[in-house]
DNA sequence: ACTCGCCTGTCG
DNA sequence: CGACAGGCGAGT
């Protein structure tokens, strides 16, 4: 569910929750996520230790404790919630910390798309989902790394903004929404996207992630993202495109087409957008 | 550079 | 019942 903006609100509400706070308890499921979640090892290595920072690159979380850093992405249906101590866990509730201050980290994944590992610092230099990543999305370099992968390859731009090789933090709604504001149809092959609008399409990718996270994130119907402390985005009402099929453009006369590739929903205007 | 599989839940 | 869901990676 959760793209860069939605990530990196679930970040900013963690931190003046559990930062510099100690690790009391850990309840770990060994439940089989991207990789099987290491329930042994956060339960013996977790206790006592501080949370020094929370950081994102992408997608991925990153909370530093004194020796080890927990790595987490969300996949599609995770979430990261805070609650007092004690809060009975609801399905689905894979890793739960309990902090001193009397607050908990709840951990919950139904469709189990996510990921929480455990890495030392040696590890982490190493851990390929980590290294495989281009610059974040948010970063001024990533606005290079778009526009120089873009001129190298024939793949739909589309394709290219979801690449997270590439750029990382770009999910299916923001590729949608930042190609309509671009004025970019999603199917034109990236090389063939002149250099000019490719400058201004990536400017626009971290124009629309930041208006998102201006907003808490975009939370789509009942039991969708929230942030760390329960609470829904607003974004959702300012998306141009996505989920909008049949709707009016919100920029010309048009109506919002719904494209499928390869099993994922594109969002567009034929008409705005060439 | 694609397809498919991984999972559960919701909605029509 | 099928369609669909905000992601990723193994395999081809």
């Amino acid at each position: 569910m959760p793209e860069l903006p939605e990530v990196e609100t679930v970040r900013r509400s963690l931190d003046p929750a559990l930062l510099g706070c100690r690790v009391v308890s850990v309840q770990a499921h060994p439940v089989k996520l991207r990789v099987r979640l290491d329930a042994e090892g956060f339960a013996r290595r977790l206790p006592g230790a501080r949370l020094h920072a929370v950081t994102r690159l992408g997608k991925y979380l990153m909370c530093r404790f004194d020796s080890v850093t927990a790595v987490i992405h969300l996949g599609m249906s995770g979430r990261l919630v805070v609650r007092p101590s004690p809060t009975a866990s609801v399905p689905h509730t894979h890793l739960v910390l309990g902090f001193e201050g009397g607050q908990e980290l709840h951990f919950v994944d139904p469709r189990r798309f996510g990921l929480a590992v455990l890495l030392d610092g040696e590890e982490i230099a190493s851990f390929r989902p980590l290294t495989q990543l281009g610059p974040d999305a948010l970063a001024p370099e990533a606005r290079v790394a778009l526009v120089a992968s873009a001129r190298a390859s024939r793949a739909p731009i589309h394709a290219l903004l979801l690449d997270q090789g590439v750029i990382a933090g770009v999910g299916n709604i923001y590729a949608s929404e930042a190609l309509h504001r671009a004025g970019i149809r999603p199917d034109r092959r990236a090389s063939g996207v002149s250099g000019a609008r490719l400058t201004r399409l990536a400017s626009l990718v971290q124009d629309v992630l930041g208006d998102s996270i201006a907003s808490g994130g975009t939370t789509l119907g009942d039991g969708g993202f929230v942030a760390a402390d329960g609470s829904a985005g607003y974004y959702a009402v300012r998306l141009d495109v996505y989920g909008r099929a049949g709707e009016a453009c919100r920029r010309c006369s048009g109506t919002v087409q719904r494209r499928v590739v390869r099993d994922r929903s594109v969002y567009f205007c034929p008409r705005c957008q060439r």
